[in-house]
DNA sequence: CTGAAAGCGCTTACAG
DNA sequence: CTGAAAGCGCTTACAG
């Protein structure tokens, strides 16, 4: 639309170069005070800015990221972007979103072309939670790619760690909230305490269902399979888990679900079929999202600080593609947080 | 890190020159079958894909949109933007995201400093929902940046107009949906209904807030100040403005809300205070979330088909980038998704 | 159909 | 401190 103002411009109304309009502009060289003068008045009048296409295809960098995830619809998933795109503006950087999934029920897209897409929009650095990376079974397709990736730019992988890969790995879960959530429901009493939710064959399922395993072998009562419900991560999800979890006619008196997603279509089901949470049925969930406090009941739920977690993250690129090789790995203990949905506000 | 292949390197490997590999590429101009063999085996061999920083500075088009919104942790938010980025994929555009709001409470940061950000990296168009635009106070600065935008390339604002502004706006909201509210929940015998939510000097607020009023008037009660209670868009508001609403002692059987996130605050509040919605409350709310068939109570509430609306704003947005000035403005009218929370399954 | 050349708007050694 | 020049990796008239 309107013709842009260019460098070129500025140089020749400042009675300048435009090498030194250059220099002005980036702040590193110094600039005697009479042109500096002169070459910011010219700035000012036409409010310029550098064309950052021009610039980053010289300086190559582009002060720009991506981000691939699931589905920003998901709190969980927009509570840590919205942290990681914060960050980075503050830095300086604006941030592609790429989703790869966006109907419950559908298939995910292919997370490979939008590795392309962002290669060639030469951005900085590349953060991908979740998604293909996060599968027990990753695809030798998704891997090469993966491996192509990162072999041009810096990319941060949270998820599970595929050897070799030449990414930053950051692990978000090690299933010791889920041991907790256990225990405590032990503490209250709870014997025949249940798993729902979760897809299986993703990492994140089967490192929180591990856990759970291991609470249940250590509790004495062992693993009761009947006692395990998986799906998916959303509403409906939690919904069908448990009243296929109810069908089955095995007695439980607890559950841990896998987010609050699931929780609340849990709490649902148990609803719709006479159960009410907690008096019938002790509920701890995972994930703590932005409503856990507003439910009715109220969520008992371990959070994992997903925001401290994406600003540790975003930094973590951030720096990598500033080129430290550092690996500031911090992590945050999971923390249950009590609420009334394991009813241990009714006891004294 | 790794050097990348260039089209030169393609074309000296093919025997041709870079113009024809440019042409292979971009497949507009015809080649001849052996050039186009030959190129097409070197380019596979290498996988490449061109630049598209150079491609963008050259072609003035980047394959790149903007999209700025004030809370992607919203569910109405991240609802529309998902499928924003989805049809933009489609059509072989990356989006940025750009947050201007980041926790409850906090102000907004300045979205002109986004719009400098991504007329600087020369996106093809920019999408802005709601924040500053959807003030009914503009201030003259954001309104200069605005403007100054739309000069430089397509905007699509979604929110109230600003003549003058030489952006295409889109409403979203004509208050109809508040209406039917109104009258369904007249139509079930309540007399005393109160608005709960929202931010004063927001236009969706003032908008709704009159279509209440007007709804109110027309019911022959007429408007009662001590039974509106607005506040913000999330779960604390909704809480707070409940709270607030019942310490007035202003008799009320029925509420209507501002968005689910309102909603649920407010029947959480209700709960604290020994009120049961739809028993002692009826609720009818807008803006209908994803979590709305789960909650407890289900939500009655006004579907806005964001979704849908998500998709039209975004081929409204790349229609203006590919040059139509056609308005493609198509409006879905608001639907009332009957749940539990307005009682009205109870009746017989 | 095709190549040589100009040019998009910048940055950065290089030589003063 | 500063300018002329080369160059980033492409596309697109222009002239065959």
């Amino acid at each position: 639309m309107k013709s842009t103002i260019t460098i070129t411009q500025i140089a020749q109304e400042s009675g300048v170069s435009v090498a030194t309009v250059s220099r002005f502009l980036n702040g590193k060289v110094p600039v005697s005070a009479d042109k500096k003068a002169r070459i910011e008045a010219v700035v000012r009048k036409y409010d310029f800015t550098p064309n950052a296409l021009a610039r980053g295809l010289i300086s190559k960098r582009t002060m720009t990221l991506g981000v691939i995830l699931p589905d920003i619809t998901n709190p969980y998933f927009a509570t840590i972007f919205q942290e990681v795109q914060r960050c980075a503006a503050e830095e300086g950087y604006s941030v592609y979103l790429c989703n790869t999934r966006f109907h419950h029920g559908d298939a995910p897209i292919d997370e490979t072309g939008y590795f392309r897409m962002m290669m060639d929009k030469k951005v900085d650095g590349i953060l991908i939670i979740g998604g293909q990376l996060d599968m027990v079974e990753i695809t030798p397709a998704y891997k090469e790619a993966l491996n192509k990736l990162s072999a041009s730019l810096p990319v941060v992988a949270a998820g599970r760690e595929i050897p070799g890969a030449g990414c930053i790995f950051i692990d978000s879960e090690n299933g010791s909230g889920v041991t907790t959530a256990y225990n405590y429901l032990s503490s209250l009493g709870h014997k025949d305490i249940a798993f729902v939710g979760g897809q299986p064959g993703v990492t994140i399922t089967e490192t929180r269902l591990e856990s759970y395993k291991k609470a249940a072998a250590a509790s004495g009562r062992g693993v009761r399979e009947d006692l395990i419900s998986l799906s998916d991560y959303y509403l409906p999800d939690g919904y069908q888990a448990a009243e296929a979890l109810i069908s089955r006619n095995a007695p439980f008196t607890a559950v841990i679900t896998m987010n609050d997603n699931v929780a609340l279509g849990a709490i649902r089901a148990f609803a719709d079929h006479g159960l009410s949470v907690p008096r019938d049925v002790a509920l701890i969930s995972c994930d703590r999202f932005y409503f856990a406090d507003y439910t009715i009941p109220r969520l008992t739920s371990i959070h994992h600080h997903s925001r401290r977690w994406g600003q540790m993250v975003v930094r973590t690129l951030i720096q990598a593609v500033q080129g430290s090789t550092e690996n500031a790995r911090i992590t945050f203990p999971p923390e249950l947080i009590i609420g009334e949905s394991c009813g241990s506000h009714l006891q004294h």
